[in-house]
DNA sequence: ACGGTGGCCGGAAACGTTACCGTTCCTACA
DNA sequence: TGTAGGAACGGTAACGTTTCCGGCCACCGT
């Protein structure tokens, strides 16, 4: 552009070799004290700042990881907030994260996937965190070109092996179970769980939701719905469903908050109470359930945690490339609120329920 | 690390320059078509992929830019749409987008602010996008380092010359205006705007409602606030307010869609019925809107559309690096739904209100 | 037959750093 | 006094590209 200053620049205004001028920059301590003040005193006047690119190039580093979002058209709270623990996590090691969006179709083979530039080119990423929806195809293909990455493991389809690579995931299993368990401890015993079992994730809700009540020897009760587009309107529709099985139904656990929303907008149309007449639970707290009465109970996950897994596991990965393929979990844990309350406490009830806000 | 073959080995073992393997690389028309396969083909074979950092160096530039989220410890949805804008329009023109969070102090001097190394340093950036809260600090001091950038503009404190930077906003004013209208045409007159004026985006809100609310010689009525940290909990206390003014009061226009729903949730633990007794009128159409009954009625903001102009613009100066400054504004669009309605309509009204849901 | 022209291509400088290696000089010790 | 050793620093090769420049050769027109 303009004037530019290099080391060189430098090097000649302080009357020292430009290997000087580096050491100073990247605190070597062979300098004398007197020629390193000089120097920085150069800098500070003529304002050099060193150029990145170049020192990425002899040191063979850039740097940078890339965060990729995978077949999601948005980012939504959750993802937003993974996003953010990666971001925190590079930011204390002062490296970058570069954000990029990226659709593929699960089928096509993954030599035949047209990758990213930044990710197809060389020495642009150090390493790669692999989040959204992923299918075997992008993984594999990833892995063929020898890059280090990490996957967000929970939105994962098919038969991937997971021991063959490196992902952190949360325990949906385990915090089904506990807010299962939850129920079952407040006396219920007739519980149903909404779930699309297409979906791994959704999948493992049920199987913690099995794992619960078979221990106390419960009868299971799935109600088993596709959901395309928006678990929101799967929800309202699954309420539709319940609302034959009153009053036996005491429970209701769904595979997530948005889920669980549309329940209980359903619900509450039909003239059904909760936790009055139905106890619903949901799973991830979102952020948008702050502004539903009643507050719903759900499983807290930790997003920003996850992201901050994601992100050490892959600099760790960096730092020693033969790491043992590992996956991570992150706990889960029970937020009891609104939603739930002992059985029966509302049957035939029928006046206005004043909710308490905090 | 391992076998790395550079641009020297292809042209080795296709018996040609490198100079010549560059010039296919980069679809340069001088070379014949049989050389011109022959290296493709020796570059399919050994896998090659082109370093970007050396290619970055010696054409200085970095095909990156860098959106910076400032005083936000979570990327909230709305900015998490306008990340996902800039980052779709980046992608259409193969540019990378680094992601980065920093807090600052609003007031300290712009020379001691401490930087991200990412923007500090050279050549590791094209250009900035400057997004969240902002302050005259943090943008003198990216101005001074002569890196080219664009702002958005609605959070933006304090008295910058909006004439010395180029800016993407949203029309705040106008919809709110829009909005206020609205509420005027359907009859009411009785109308009171919610916000913070301490904050310039409030602000704008309020003055859009001013407004429409002396083309039409109506009498303003402002509850003015100072909303810290909640914009939810700002909004029920807020309703607890109006509630000594019932029932005159008949249409509330809140500063946006938390604030509104905050007063949402205070009116209906008192009693009071959206939109039987009192009109509310949200802005901003955020995502946890669609889990509330009734539907808010608010103004939509294309928060893409946003990201997409800022990367626009930021793609525009970088073309043409003197660029007069411009501000560009995005329209918004009143979105009518279920929390207003003619005036009075309620009025003594006890009955349950079965809402309807799309 | 010869000069001009243009297509094609190779060599090498450049981009701005870092790291290695060698040189100088000073001090300490025998 | 001579020498070993270490502190400080300069020169320069490398990193992997792109681009400029100049050379070669074939072809064409006179």
């Amino acid at each position: 552009m303009f004037e530019y200053v290099s080391i060189r620049d430098i090097a000649r205004r302080a009357g020292v070799g430009v290997s000087t001028v580096s050491r100073v920059l990247n605190d070597h301590p062979e300098t004398s004290q007197q020629t390193r003040e000089k120097v920085l005193r150069i800098i500070r006047e003529v304002n050099y700042r060193p150029n990145s690119r170049a020192r990425q190039l002899v040191k063979n580093t850039a740097e940078t990881i890339c965060f990729i979002l995978n077949n999601r058209d948005v980012i939504n709270p959750f993802h937003s907030r993974v996003l953010m623990g990666v971001a925190r996590y590079a930011r204390t090691l002062a490296k970058n994260v570069i954000f990029m969006q990226f659709d593929y179709p699960p089928d096509a083979p993954p030599n035949r996937l047209i990758l990213p530039p930044v990710i197809w080119e060389r020495g642009a990423l150090d390493g790669l965190v692999i989040a959204g929806t992923n299918y075997p195809n992008f993984i594999n293909a990833v892995k063929a070109l020898r890059i280090p990455f990490v996957v967000f493991g929970n939105n994962l389809f098919g038969d991937l092996q997971i021991r063959d690579l490196h992902s952190v995931w949360f325990d949906n299993e385990g915090g089904t179970r506990k807010s299962t368990e939850y129920l079952i401890e407040l006396g219920h015993q007739n519980i149903w769980c909404l779930v699309d079992t297409t979906k791994p994730w959704y999948r493992r809700c049920y199987d913690g939701y099995c794992q619960a009540m078979e221990q106390h020897q419960l009868r299971l009760h799935k109600l088993d719905v596709r959901i395309e587009d928006s678990p929101f309107n799967a929800g309202v529709e699954g309420a539709k469903q319940f609302l034959h099985l009153q009053p036996q139904l005491s429970a209701i656990v769904a595979g997530d908050d948005e889920i669980a929303l549309g329940v209980l907008s359903g619900l509450n149309q039909n003239g059904v109470r909760v936790p009055d007449d139905v106890s619903l639970v949901g799973f991830d707290d979102i952020e948008g359930l702050k502004f539903v009465r009643p507050l719903l109970t759900t499983v807290r996950v930790d997003k920003e945690k996850i992201g901050e897994e994601l992100a050490k596991l892959l600099f760790e990965l960096l730092q020693n490339r033969d790491l043992p393929p590992v996956k991570r979990t992150v706990s889960t844990e029970l937020l009891v609120r609104e939603s739930s309350a002992r059985p029966g406490r509302g049957l035939g009830s029928n006046g206005l329920s004043i909710e308490v806000v905090s």
